[in-house]
DNA sequence: GTGTTTGCAAAGTGTTTGCAATTTA
DNA sequence: TAAATTGCAAACACTTTGCAAACAC
């Protein structure tokens, strides 16, 4: 896979007005240039090491909270300590595997809901996440 | 809500295989006593400690773990940092409420899945879980 | 220059563990 | 009495915080 252009990266992190910076540049290559990623937070300081850059878990930490409020990242938690940051951010879901903790994106096209519960009173719908836990394979 | 006789508590912790000691007979009564709940440890703890029940925390943890893989209770991982241990162990699901961060059953009528998605190779389905994230109400 | 971002190390949170004392059967 | 259970306090993993130095604009 080529390199994105820096530029682009640049004019990525600007649209969602966060500074450019040397840490978030380099997440944002790490995260969005391998195609879709399901990474928690020491994975991506692993990687970030190994990438040299320069970066402190703090800053991966906040980086990936501030790409998550900025619709870049989306999380998902499955299981109690246990945090994902998926780069896939539109409307899907996962699959997720009890014994390595891992997890996968289920297909859009091979899973819907039928029948959406009617809110309680006053409600709005935010989003609806579902888990297919499976064992083996 | 009348209390259960003590022996019915003692059956129900004999049937899976837990001895009933003082502390188990107190969270289980505070536990299944009440209809359906979604409870915290730490809620639970404090509970117990109004009760009257002698418990730690560590005990309590346990006991939560030990009622879960009696399939006494079923464990709900909505937020990082914020499981409930859901008395009602049939399948169904739930909404979560962003703002106050609680959880409450959906009627098991009122959604369900149209299409489960093939399982990825030789994998065995364990449990679906939706949670339907809302706003306000 | 001014305001933002970063890194460090310390603090925080929720949970688990080791082991001696207690309780159950 | 033997085995299971409990409580305490310490350890733990993960995440957040405070503040000074570094950086972007």
């Amino acid at each position: 896979m080529a390199e994105r252009p820096y530029t682009q990266i640049i004019a990525q992190l600007q649209e969602v007005g966060l500074r450019p910076t040397r840490q978030r540049m380099g997440l944002a290559r790490l995260l969005f240039d391998a195609g879709n990623r399901h990474i928690t937070a020491e994975v991506l300081y692993t990687e970030a090491k190994s990438a040299g850059i320069p970066v402190s878990l703090a800053t991966i930490y906040n980086t990936l909270h501030q790409f998550t409020a900025a619709g870049l990242l989306r999380e998902v938690v499955v299981e109690p300590n246990c945090v994902f940051f998926d780069t896939n951010t539109s409307g899907h879901h996962h699959f997720f595997f009890e014994e390595t903790g891992e997890i996968c994106d289920i297909p859009a096209n091979e899973i819907s809901i039928a029948g959406l519960p009617s809110m309680p009173g006053g409600a709005i719908l935010s989003r609806v996440d579902i888990v297919v836990r499976v064992r083996g394979g």
